[in-house]
DNA sequence: GGAGCTATTTACCGCTCGGTAAGATTCTGT
DNA sequence: ACAGAATCTTACCGAGCGGTAAATAGCTCC
């Protein structure tokens, strides 16, 4: 009995890291080639493996993409939903929001650009098979709550609609996410994500005075 | 004389003709499936030459790509830059260089997408060749310049550094061309523009009954 | 000990890729 | 008329592509 029970455990470990070995070794391919300019050939070489074992573990090239576009997707949405239970307040959600997703691309900086890269490619650069675009806005949409809570709650302008609040910080913090995934060192951190939100609760105009023209 | 005047003209015009013949075909391709993803072969397809022709005119897949993508960061440049020009006062200039891209954006989106997706791409992604990444900073730089000038003129907030300021409506915007370029009807213009300068410059928070009305 | 499963290897497939050699054609200047 | 440059065609290249057939090795279970 136990040693089935080992030899169980033994071949899921070992079949786990296969996988994970091949997933390793595709996410650094694409992540710095792109789908198309990623050959299998070298995944599995990096892999060390033979290229019929990457066809049985994932089905096809298309197969691992979408393996790890699941697994950026799934972690991304994660962290954002726990960092915003994590706090109360609109601003403190957003900032450790912010923080959250800066950690991410320190911590895993290839599978956030894959994700960018995947979401912003033209229609005909992936597979058409790859689904999940609508994967994709759940972290908007789930921003875009936070907002309309907030506006609820009387800490918005009123006069702005709520998408238009979400499209701005959600855009300032793919933006920065962005331009932080190309660099090679990540230096954004609370501070960064703080001032970030302070500029997008409060603005950048000089506040001397209530009325003036720019 | 006449005659030798005319021929030139029409070998020059022939010239351009075929340049553009071959450029309209390898834009729409590179923007549909990228860089790796477009084949030579569907590019003279389309351009109905043939490949040594391509080769003739540009003289490799990747001359091809720096001519489009140096048409794209030209263009663009240009009109920032008269967009600027065409009026006095931050805001105002804000707002006519976000209207000017997203009329850019409506009439060449295949051009812009193509540049978004180069200087967003990962390092190994494009040929190593490819120069112009100093060129992808121009309008960011021009932005910065207007931000650093409106500091001065004491319209913006001193306590934030100018380049967080510059991050925080070029990344807006940025985000905003993204979005309408993946989208296939553009909706955005002055007043998007106006919409999303006035959230840069007022914030996104409630008003403190500072200003009069409602 | 052998049926049957999972995991992996060797060796290959047809195809398309980016790119080119060599020559034909057309045009230009004299 | 004719040399030579510019332009374009036919026919091809070696390499690499994504993907697979078939055999086999290791394992479990009866």
């Amino acid at each position: 009995m136990e040693l089935i029970y080992r030899a169980v455990g033994f071949m899921k470990r070992n079949f786990e890291i296969m996988r994970e070995k091949i997933l390793r070794a595709g996410l650094k391919a694409f992540a710095e080639r792109g789908f198309a300019g990623a050959s299998v050939q070298e995944i599995v070489d990096a892999a060390r493996v033979t290229k019929p074992v990457l066809y049985y573990y994932f089905k096809s090239k298309t197969g691992l993409y979408q393996a790890l576009l699941d697994q950026a997707s799934d972690e991304c949405y994660q962290r954002v939903k726990t960092a915003a239970e994590s706090v109360t307040g609109l601003e403190a959600q957003l900032v450790e929001i912010l923080t959250a997703l800066f950690d991410f691309l320190k911590q895993r900086r290839d599978l956030l650009r894959l994700a960018f890269s995947a979401a912003f490619a033209s229609p005909g650069e992936l597979p058409a098979r790859l689904k999940g675009r609508e994967q994709g806005s759940r972290n908007f949409d789930f921003i875009h709550g936070l907002i309309k809570a907030g506006k609820a709650a009387g800490n918005l302008d009123e006069k702005l609609p709520s998408v238009d609040l979400a499209n701005g910080i959600y855009g300032a913090l793919c933006f920065h996410l962005m331009i932080g995934a190309l660099k090679s060192e990540v230096t954004m951190n609370r501070e960064t994500a703080k001032g970030i939100v302070g500029l997008f609760l409060h603005g950048a105009a000089a506040r001397k005075r209530n009325k003036g023209e720019l």
